[in-house]
DNA sequence: CCGCCCGAACTGTGATCACACATCACTAGC
DNA sequence: GCTAGTGATGTGTGATCACAGTTCGGGCGG
């Protein structure tokens, strides 16, 4: 059973699914900010956006509102879903501790290689959080790619996936937002405490890690709920 | 625009769609050890099973692929994941740590009600494991109602909609196990591991709490790694 | 001029069909 | 006797159609 080398050589074709390139397009809608909260979509358009059929889509769809990311309301109608205060509230909460826990993890484990790329991406995500103008398209992606990159190194994978969900339900309102007014970085908040979990993780020190995180996170929702513009009822 | 007062006694139609039940069936099924490790499903199959087409059980499948509880294979083959035992572990670590921080929680914030409903939850799994001959599948049962009776008063939904995933995954490996070997239940770890909960949660206790949800969790992952049925790196 | 009603357009849901692919049993060939 | 090719069968995936329900706007009646 010998083959030609060449046949080794051979790069593994790719299978995806139209059903799954569709998750991740919306996915990458919602994490974006693009996709505001409350913003109605529809089977049919985005299935002709994609250029596929209802079908792909309809599996995307319902994936997503099974991680609570999109809701089918009781009129049938498909949005993404109004945060209540109270709601909102809950989310943060729960991603203080789940992601300070893995900045804390990571920062007892993380490798050289892993912080070389948070080291990277923290440097990014500051130099455009400095500029007089910053692109708040831009500072979403660089401030996800930083958590991400912490995230990584956190040691289990079954934590990335619910960090990853929870920023699907958080990402509509948190980042358009960020995106909308990109000048709120200005002020240094993230900054700072970008520098304070880098330094934790630089130190090995997983509680200071923790805590540097969840008082990012903390900060960004206390900032969208002073404004009060969150319902304090859930829509229905 | 006055109705009669008899309307407003009506109880709410519940709109499922046959999807969520299919959704609802197979997660019984997975959560309760009814399908293990490696069963291999067919779309057709449980459809004619659950007496409805095939569309309503693919989108409750691609929930439950998205969820990790189920995973559909290069070959096109549908079936429940055999974890490897490195999965496995991070899973349980996973485990560990999300269900601790909400047994922490649900200790210190926890109503009268609530330590109500953990004392009668705790006090039908030990009557039940007691017993000379327990039944595996009320094991299993009675064991999930006590651990989300507990986490229901941590107060944070979403923290209770992580666990619920994380157990899909875990359900089929732990679950089967203690389905096909009750008798374990006479060592009596369990037991130990949910009277220090409860003693924790009516102290208030929340670190106590978090260790003593752990060590159950970390018990019952130990046994099943030291037996070694998991394979060391994952099927294809 | 305001309120109500009805119909057209659109929604998600479910069923059914078509298709490419994987698997297995089997046969022909070396 | 073993391997490689070949067909039948069953798989998930995707497209298309049918339908009940909703939404929204135009027009009738007040």
């Amino acid at each position: 059973m010998s083959s030609p080398r060449a046949l080794a050589d051979l790069p593994q074709i790719e299978r995806r699914t139209l059903a799954d390139t569709a998750y991740d397009a919306l996915c990458d809608l919602l994490a974006s900010g693009r996709l505001a909260p409350g913003d109605k979509l529809s089977l049919r358009q985005t299935a002709a956006a994609l250029g596929v059929s209802v079908m792909p889509v309809r599996e995307a769809v319902s994936r997503l509102a099974s991680d609570g990311a999109l809701e089918v309301a009781l009129n049938r109608a498909l949005r993404v879903p109004i945060l209540s205060a109270r709601a909102f509230r809950e989310l943060a909460e729960t991603r203080m501790a789940v992601e300070g826990m893995a900045a804390s993890r990571a920062a007892m484990r993380r490798s050289g290689e892993e912080l070389a790329a948070i080291r990277r991406a923290e440097a990014s995500f500051r130099s455009l959080a400095e500029t007089a103008q910053p692109d708040g398209a831009r500072a979403v992606a660089l401030n996800r790619d930083l958590h991400f990159a912490i995230y990584a190194a956190c040691g289990l994978q079954p934590l990335r996936e619910i960090i990853a969900r929870l920023w699907l339900k958080a990402g509509p309102v948190l980042n358009l937002d960020l995106r909308a007014y990109p000048e709120r970085l200005r002020q240094g908040f993230a900054i700072r405490r970008h520098a304070e979990v880098l330094g934790a993780i630089e130190a090995r020190d997983g509680p200071a890690a923790e805590a540097a995180i969840a008082a990012d996170i903390g900060d960004a929702a206390d900032f969208i709920l002073s404004r009060g513009a969150l319902p304090a009822t859930a829509i229905p």
